[in-house]
DNA sequence: GCTTATCGTTCGATTTGACGAACGAGGCTC
DNA sequence: GAGCCTCGTTCGTCAAATCGAACGATAAGC
């Protein structure tokens, strides 16, 4: 943990091209921390870790988070999919929520019959649909909203809530945000 | 910065339903100190917040970052569209990035000619396409990627990257995530 | 009522993070 | 070379974060 903020801080300060009498400086904090803190001696507190964070103009979390990887692609076919018991409704996991983002990402694909009804998921978490063919119901279980090629739908996902295709071969994107 | 920590951690805790002592015996830091931090009084270090994110099994940054806010719907037509300037490439904007969130959602539609190349975003930020219909060469400048209908990819945000239909009407949609 | 839990808070002792001053190293002008 | 600047590191001091122990409160079991 304190090794990696000690490597992000010197990264981001690099890439920032400031020295750290400056960064220590504009953050307003005493340059023997900032150096104590790059040199991995010490556990900087929230404050200052945030007060680098603004001075840096990154997120916090790119000070405490690892790094991330490069370009990836999962084709039609593939990836991972969930299989709803009818085999009416087969959704396709993306982008799985890594540490430091907040969001799943789906890509579906569902055929007309009953409704799919999921229970609500952690609280704050809300979706977001944007249908790329056919048609949809799709919303609140108490208020859905019918959504065509190209209609996009947000609502809270901590409740019940539905889709339930209107058309054969309906396919969409779903966004699951955690927060 | 204190307050809202002290805010989360509360939240956080009281949606896992564990005790103050449970969850301080599960950190590895004492109740006192766990006790102190949701009162607010004193600023942890990153070690005894990173403990706790473990504990609770959240990402660290829901303890540090704001958290946040129904049904909203906006069709195929509608919404604020970013035109380029060329026309060939139209993007909607369908759900911004508001305070706790972290990233924008936008729908697509781009028409065959001059691949329409971005510069680099915030540092720290990532795209995730997935393509509606057609076909396009998506992905870093130094190494797009031919997508079809159906197909995903995410690179990073902050180099420089293209997006370059190579049929008429190729839609998608694309999240651009702040981290 | 008494015991035995667990709950969350408070208090003193200890550890340690943050500060400011001083340091040597390197670069610059004159 | 002398003077002056900025660089990053090291040191002693002080404030504060963390700890462990003790506290009162509340609930459950006998």
């Amino acid at each position: 943990m304190v090794p990696r903020i000690a490597a992000s801080l010197r990264r981001e300060r690099d890439r920032s091209g400031i020295s750290l009498t400056e960064l220590a400086r504009r953050a307003g904090i005493a340059k023997s921390t900032l150096s104590q803190l790059e040199s991995g001696t010490g556990n900087p507190s929230v404050e200052t870790l945030w007060a680098l964070a603004v001075a840096l103009e990154v997120p916090i979390s790119r000070l405490i988070e690892p790094p991330r990887p490069n370009v990836q692609v999962i084709r039609a076919g593939d990836g991972l999919v969930l299989q709803s018991e009818r085999a009416s409704y087969a959704a396709t996991l993306l982008a799985s929520c890594p540490p430091g983002a907040r969001r799943d990402i789906f890509r579906l694909l569902v055929q007309p019959g009953e409704a799919r009804v999921s229970e609500p998921h952690n609280p704050g978490t809300s979706e977001h649909v944007v249908l790329s063919t056919g048609r949809a119901r799709v919303g609140p279980a108490t208020e859905p909203v019918e959504l065509r090629a190209g209609d996009y739908a947000t609502y809270p996902g901590d409740a019940p809530h539905v889709f339930e295709a209107l058309e054969p071969d309906t396919t969409g994107v779903i966004i699951m945000e955690h927060i």
